[in-house]
DNA sequence: ATGTTAATTGCAACTTAATTGCATTGTACT
DNA sequence: AGTACAATGCAATTAAGTTGCAATTAACAT
């Protein structure tokens, strides 16, 4: 019943504590990128009191470790999310702030066209969409 | 010789300071995004002293008037390049920094595919790519 | 040219996300 | 229990960007 990524840390010589399972395990019950301000909030309603450096330190050593990764989808804040779901990309609403998985079937073209039209060698990108949802339109 | 943009604006009732044209002037001369700091250096090299919050104003206002827009390709700071050329997107060398256009033609099936799959009614959306470019290989 | 008016600007203060130093706390292991 | 050092809290700091307000100045009319 314990994380899969609490373990491999454990493993790693990386201390459990509270503020990290939590952390860990709010990130995985959660399916959409949460930002480090709404994390801290989501911390404090379920009772576990972390200081919001925490949460900033935590969730660079996860980036670090591999386990989440970064969402660019604000310009004032970051949001992050666990890593090791299929690749995806999100959406979202630009009235109400909601936010959606998007996976695309032709991005494997386009991934391609922009490894063959470039001459970078292409590590990574990154892809948003911005709308408004069913319930704002 | 004068600037297109500096003409509608001059139509719309508004100013042309020195400020104005010259941001004007880099923006269009400069074949990629600009942070809001590094216009500020190039103010200064050509002798324009303005202060840097004149330049996030002006930034905010050739938003507003759809002239230039945003592009997200760092996590701490924005960019912003002319409205109007081809639409294209952008690589972003992790070494040097150096930035580049990239227009993608199956860019156009992606975005269907986007549109057809959600529900959302897709206003906009970001892309970027991320790794090193020929010289940083 | 000079005057008038409102857009623009400079400056200082402020906001907000994120980072850092350092003393203290707590996890993991013996 | 005792030890070591990873993790944490707290206060201070950094950096991008914003805001209020008084001073300046571009644009236009006289
Ligand atoms: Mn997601
Ligand atoms: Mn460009
Ligand atoms: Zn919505
Ligand atoms: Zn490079």
């Amino acid at each position: 019943m314990k994380s899969d990524s609490l373990q491999t840390l454990k493993e790693k010589g990386h201390r459990i504590t509270q503020a990290r399972s939590a952390i860990i395990e709010l990130l995985e019950n959660t399916d959409r990128p949460i930002a480090a301000k709404s994390l801290y909030t989501m911390l404090e309603r379920i009772g576990i009191k972390v200081n919001i450096t925490t949460v900033y330190r935590e969730l660079e050593f996860l980036l670090q470790e591999n386990i989440i990764e970064k969402v660019p989808l604000k310009d004032t804040e970051l949001h992050y999310e666990m890593k090791g779901r299929p690749h995806h990309h999100h959406l979202l609403c630009t009235s109400c702030g909601n936010i959606e998985d998007i996976a695309l079937e032709s991005e494997h073209t386009l991934l391609e066209e922009a490894h063959t039209v470039s001459a970078y060698n292409i590590k990574r990108h990154s892809l948003a969409f911005y709308g408004q949802c069913p319930k704002c339109q």
